[in-house]
RNA sequence: GGGCGCGUAGCCUAGCUUGGAUAGGGCACCGGGUUCCUAACCCGGCGGUCGAGGGUUCAAAUCCCUCCGCGCCCGCCA
């Protein structure tokens, strides 16, 4: 039979499995029926474990309804078992202990599996439109110097997440929150705007020698940072100086400067991450807020809030006692006694614009973010918006000799360094390997090789998960990474291309894939659907990076085992499932933003 | 002090949302595998009181309570 897209019949919302636990659902339900217990669909559905036990792919514990019935459960599971009738979709159904075990039919998995991959392509594992709209907030660092990799969690997890919800058939508009007004920006400004003779000596001092031709501006722009921060704590006149700048940003009428600079140490931060595959649809600028006269507009209403107070020096608050905010006062200060806006409550203004344009808005937070989201939530409620935020916390990478990643105190580990001792080892890699390669493909292997690591690195870990920065793990090539992932994919398409099958067609015959190891890779790959759905509805972005190990690491098992190219009557059917696993394992790269390289 | 999160072999980690049979991987270490489709690979071995105690349940890494350890936060900063 000849592989076909199945998209006719089913929409691209296909999942092998589905047909199969139909039918073992509709099985039990009448089994159960027989025995006198009454019982739903969406209540055996409920019971079954769908990644199956040591004695099948699908299992049903009995207990509950064995002690509905009043039996002992192993003696229900076995009338159970004898009482599901016959389906062409399920192979045999067993009882063991208290569990009723399900095999399905190889042939209707194998058939499902392949069809789907090769049939569906890059839309396997995906749903179709479902007219969802989400606006995903990522990285939004301050765009004061160079991002260290704690910042860069922020923007694997946010673009790894906005991926997998496109996957999942939602639109995505990803948001760079650009705050230009902090007291770093203001810093900045406040350095670059003097000429260099007027700069501090000690600040001068400590860029000189280190600036190179050509370096990225964010990096160029960045470097006086902690010397500047250095020299404001004893330089009282000068603190004023930055406050000057500060104030006059936060009136709405910046040094001319002012945004440049910021947008220019932006595109210096925006190089390194296109590197890593991450762009952004918008930016959005903090100080705009201000200039278009949303945040009066926000102050207006908080101060008709319901709990909204005046402080006695003019300053406005909220009362959040209702809101059991974990924090020792319980007022937030939402407009300065000078009249000016905090974060906050330009953060509202920029929700409240999220709230008109996007079903669902995500956040991506670092932990220490956790307690200014809880804030915004009271804050939305006091000026009268019932929609919330969906907030994805994650915890910090912590310096490799522990504590917070610090530019000030210089324990930070810089993506561009990260970046470029990853490539250079992945170069290295490659020479070793490749001999027949030019100088460009090498060049473009290891920038995919180094830029892979990085990211599968970063995401495989769960988001809540606190992380020591190691060297040697994130510059591991090996096991459980990305270079292993590519590597596998490469070695998929090699076999392709020796079979000189690169484009398909692709016919099986699912009778051919019986070998344990066939089956096994079948299984896995059977899969995607249903992990990129949870990781669409749980925002578990790393249960994508476990899924793709577990492909790569069946097909290897799988490339051992069996030959493909050389075997006879299977050969055409194991080049199928060699395309299958291809197609699987890009879509899941694609998914993490790890770039497939067809030979490596 | 309060709130939130984390604790699984020497190290890193999955599973916890929705309780289910023998807790999956990776690194390191030991022993094997390349005249054959890419050895960034594969096979075998070693290694676990799932932080501790209690509770719920037929059944707990998973749910509840207490405690311990670690992290983050508690500003008219962002």
């Amino acid at each position: 039979m000849v592989a076909s897209n199945p998209s006719g019949s089913a929409p691209s919302s296909f999942d092998p499995w589905e047909p199969i636990l139909a039918a073992i659902v509709l099985g039990l339900e009448r089994a159960l029926t027989t025995l006198g217990v009454l019982a739903t669909a969406d209540a055996v559905r409920e019971g079954l474990d769908v990644e199956g036990g040591p004695e099948g792919d699908i299992a049903f514990p009995v207990h509950r309804w064995a002690a509905r019935a009043k039996q002992r459960p192993e003696e229900f599971a076995a009338q159970i078992a004898s009482a599901v009738p016959a389906s062409p979709d399920v192979g045999s159904v067993s009882a063991k202990g208290a569990y009723v075990n399900f095999t399905v039919e190889p042939s209707v998995l194998v058939s499902a599996t392949l069809e789907g991959a090769i049939g569906l392509g890059t839309r396997w594992g995906t749903r179709p439109d479902t007219g969802g709209e989400a606006s995903v907030e990522h990285t939004s660092a301050n765009p004061t110097g160079p991002l260290h990799i704690g910042r860069v969690r922020n923007s694997i997890i946010g673009d790894t997440f906005a991926r997998i919800l496109r996957a999942a058939g939602t639109k995505v508009t990803t948001q760079y929150y650009v705050d230009d007004m902090g007291r770093q920006a203001a810093q900045i400004t406040w350095i670059w705007a003097k000429p260099r003779s007027e700069w501090p000596d000690t600040v001068r001092a400590a860029v000189e020698g280190l600036e190179v031709p050509g370096e990225k501006p964010d990096q160029y722009r960045g470097r006086p940072y902690p010397a500047v921060s250095a020299y404001l704590k004893d330089h009282p006149e000068a603190r004023a100086e930055v406050a000057g700048v500060l104030g006059a940003v936060e009136r709405g009428s910046p040094p001319p400067e002012h945004r440049p600079l910021a947008q220019s140490v932006l595109d210096g931060m925006l190089v390194s991450l296109a590197r890593l595959g991450i762009r952004f649809d918008e930016f959005v600028w903090e100080s705009d807020f201000v200039k278009d006269g949303s945040v009066a507009r926000v102050l207006d209403s908080l101060r008709r809030a319901p709990h909204a107070v005046r402080e006695e020096n003019g300053a406005w608050a909220i009362d959040t006692s209702g809101y059991g905010l974990p924090k020792d006062s319980n007022r937030v200060v939402v407009e300065r006694s000078d009249g000016t806006s905090l974060y906050v409550t330009r953060d509202i203004a920029f929700h409240l614009q999220k709230f008109g344009r996007f079903a669902r808005v995500i956040d991506v937070l670092g932990a220490d973010h956790l307690l200014h989201a809880r804030t915004l939530e009271a804050l939305l409620a006091e000026v009268g918006e019932a929609r919330r935020p969906e907030f994805v916390l994650y915890a910090y990478i912590h310096a490799p000799e522990g504590g917070k990643m610090s530019t000030r105190a210089g324990t930070a580990v810089y993506l561009d360094d990260l970046l470029e001792e990853a490539v250079a080892r992945a170069r290295k890699e490659v020479l070793q390997r490749r001999e027949d390669l030019g100088a460009a493909d090498v060049e473009r292997i290891a920038e995919a090789v180094g830029t892979g690591a990085i990211r599968y690195h970063v995401i495989r870990v769960a988001p809540d998960k606190p992380v020591v920065f190691r060297w040697e793990d994130a510059l591991s090539f090996e096991g459980r990474s990305g270079p292993f992932l590519q590597y596998s994919y490469a070695r998929a398409s090699s076999v392709l291309r020796k079979a000189e099958r690169d484009a398909g067609p692709y016919p099986f015959d699912a009778a051919r894939l019986t070998d344990r190891e066939e089956l096994a890779l079948v299984r896995v790959l059977s899969r995607f659907p249903r992990t990129v759905a949870y990781a669409a509805r749980t925002a578990h972005v790393h249960a994508v990076a476990g899924y793709a190990h577990d492909v790569a690491d069946q097909f290897n098992r799988f490339y051992h085992a069996v030959p493909v190219i050389r075997s006879g009557a299977e050969r055409e059917s194991r080049i199928a499932l060699v395309a299958a696993t291809r197609q699987t394992l890009g879509n899941a790269l694609d998914l993490l933003g790890v770039p497939r390289l067809d030979s490596m």
